[in-house]
DNA sequence: CTAGGGTTAG
């Protein structure tokens, strides 16, 4: 740059290889406010006709996010130079034009210009961009028929195109085919199988490329520890992890983030916490997140809180995903508000994902109607946004309100998927919505969805609740694979509809599958036996809840509570109340009331004072 | 003039 300005000052001419260097050098430097002065200077002197000036200053303009500029510059210095062609091309792809690429690509080939590896390589991302596979696999007969299928751009290219399309056996196949591969050609693989969450694939290759000393980096290691995220692959992990360890990629940032999303998956928040101390916690805002929502996803709520709160106090802005993973866990009103005053504040009210935690707070937090306000004045609403607003009225027994909904959703033209139709199903909870609740179970039907346990438990509930308990069983008996959700639903379906005789016996056909029992499972057999009074029984289960744990919830112990008081064993009751970490509502309820049933007026009082 | 990742909310 200085010395293009010493020659220009000294008088002399620059020729068009020096403007096409020093344009060159501004796109490197990211110096894209010069564009335009270039434009007129080249202008002036008459280069726009050279193609090697013309590339230089289409990709300036294109890199520098005016594509269109790029595309006039393009059109009125139009020349035949394979290079402009690529750069205008590329630059359509780089700002999100795919069509208009693809559009180019066939003028090119009508004014007879011979593509090259460039020009596919920019098309195939574009078909990836806006997940065109079938023409996708056009640009692919046309790489065949120029010969240009061994550019390793070009192979990469296309694996990338049909892992993000979903179609391993081609990108298998492309890759396979590849007389030479590199770090990147591996990786796109890869991350096509983390994609489909294929976890066995991804660390196949990944194994393969070890043993192949293929350089691996940050972009290999962050697919595999997504994949392994996903996949909850706990032993593996902890060998990737020693890896890393052992490498360079330690230190990076992304990495981390990764680390620490990883071991929130699988459970393991103290290894999240070591890795965001030793990455460097005051510098990188992923790795808070990233924190932040591993805490949230294993219910360290206070501890999550307490993070949040740190880094407004240093000084660091929250990005949209911690603001939404606190959001999630708020359960009062007045933070929530606080908490909303600072997003308008920050200029995120308007992000989906924001919004969509923040209207789910309101409704969480009771007020259901500030809940619908935001909603309404969300320009788009994904799917989540529609599934959170119908459950929240779900939840509230707006059930009109949830099926109107639910209406509008489809109408919009936004499949519902299995949480959508749980939603829906869940608003259904009185007989008088039977004939809806059949309607919808008759929706997922038909669109193939009925086969998941999510919508299975969801309708068996759906049946309980209106007093339909042979469609409940019906349900059950049509799913293949039963898991605890589905027998826990089951049991429950009859427990809260009096037929406890069935509850118990559904409890003993569970176990005998080799099943865990969980506290909704243990609760609704337990409350089978208070009917029935049947203490022995429920004794048994007493001691099978504290083995597995399950004596810490406060529905087991209510339920229990309801038993004994039942059969009256007013001493156990006592005891077992006694043993309640932190009692809650329905505990002391149950406990005043089994007292009271007794004739103790004066220890329910006593109680209750 | 060309390629690979970071997923959070119901």
């Amino acid at each position: 740059m200085r010395i293009f300005k010493i020659m220009r000052s000294a008088g002399l001419q620059p020729d068009q290889f020096a403007y096409a260097n020093v344009i060159l050098a501004c796109t490197a430097m990211e110096k894209f406010n010069l564009g335009n002065l270039f434009l007129s200077l080249v202008m002036k002197v008459g280069f726009l006709t050279s193609g090697y000036v013309l590339s230089g200053l289409i990709d300036l303009f294109a890199k520098g996010g005016c594509f269109v500029k790029a595309l006039d510059i393009f059109l009125y210095g139009y020349s035949d130079n394979v290079v402009c062609w690529n750069a205008v091309i590329a630059g359509a792809v780089r700002n999100g034009e795919s069509w208009i690429a693809l559009k180019l690509f066939h003028q090119m080939v009508e004014s007879l210009c011979m593509p090259n590896g460039f020009t596919f390589s920019s098309l195939l991302g574009a078909c990836a961009a806006v997940g065109e596979l079938d023409v996708g696999r056009t640009i692919h007969a046309w790489i065949v028929k120029f010969n240009q299928q061994d550019d390793i751009f070009v192979g990469t290219a296309a694996i990338d195109l049909y892992a993000k399309c979903g179609d391993m056996d081609a990108a298998v196949k492309m890759f396979l085919s590849m007389p030479a591969k590199n770090v990147v050609s591996w990786t796109a693989l890869i991350s096509g199988f983390v994609l489909e969450e294929d976890g066995d694939s991804t660390l196949k290759y990944f194994i393969e490329m070890l043993r192949n000393n293929i350089y691996i980096n940050v972009y290999t290691i962050t697919s595999v520890l997504f994949a392994c995220a996903k996949c909850c692959m706990a032993n593996i992990s902890y060998q990737i992890h020693g890896l890393i360890l052992k490498s360079a990629l330690y230190t990076d940032p992304a990495v981390n983030a990764a680390l620490i999303n990883l071991y929130g998956r699988i459970g393991n928040v103290q290894m999240s916490e070591k890795v965001f101390k030793e990455g460097g916690m005051e510098m990188h805002l992923s790795n808070w997140s990233a924190m932040i929502s591993s805490l949230v996803q294993n219910q360290y709520f206070s501890r999550a809180l307490e993070l949040f709160l740190q880094m407004l106090c240093e000084d660091l802005k929250p990005d949209k995903s911690c603001i939404s993973s606190i959001l999630s866990i708020v359960d009062c009103i007045i933070f929530g508000e606080q908490l909303h005053s600072y997003i308008v504040k920050v200029g995120l009210v308007d992000d989906l994902l924001v919004c969509s935690s923040l209207f789910t707070m309101y409704s969480k937090c009771g007020s259901i109607g500030d809940s619908y306000e935001l909603f309404g004045q969300m320009p788009d609403k994904d799917r989540v946004a529609w599934t959170s607003m119908i459950s929240g009225f779900a939840r509230h027994g707006n059930a009109k309100e949830a099926f109107q909904l639910f209406r509008e959703m489809i109408l919009e033209g936004i499949k519902p998927d299995d949480m959508a139709l749980s939603a829906a199903l869940t608003a259904c909870n009185s007989q008088i919505f039977l004939d809806k609740g059949k309607e919808i179970h008759g929706f997922s039907f038909r669109h193939g969805l009925s086969i998941d346990t999510v919508i299975g438990s969801s309708t068996i509930s759906m049946y309980s609740k209106c007093k339909d308990i042979e469609s409940a069983r019906r349900v059950f008996a049509y799913i293949q694979c039963k898991d605890q959700i589905l027998w826990s639903s089951l049991i429950s379906a009859y427990s809260t509809n009096n037929k406890s005789e069935e509850a118990i016996l559904d409890f003993h056909r569970m176990t005998t599958t080799g099943l865990e029992i969980d506290h909704v499972t243990c609760s609704s057999v337990l409350v089978a036996c208070a009917q029935l009074f049947r203490p022995i029984l429920g004794t048994q289960i007493h001691g099978q809840a504290i083995k597995a744990g399950l004596i810490l919830h406060n529905s087991v112990a209510s339920s229990l509570l309801t038993l004994y008081a039942k059969c009256g064993i007013i001493s156990e009751c006592r005891k077992l109340f006694d043993g309640i970490q932190n009692p809650d509502l329905t505990t002391w309820t149950t406990m005043i009331e089994g007292y009271a049933r007794h004739g103790r007026a004066k220890e329910a009082l006593k109680h209750l004072i």
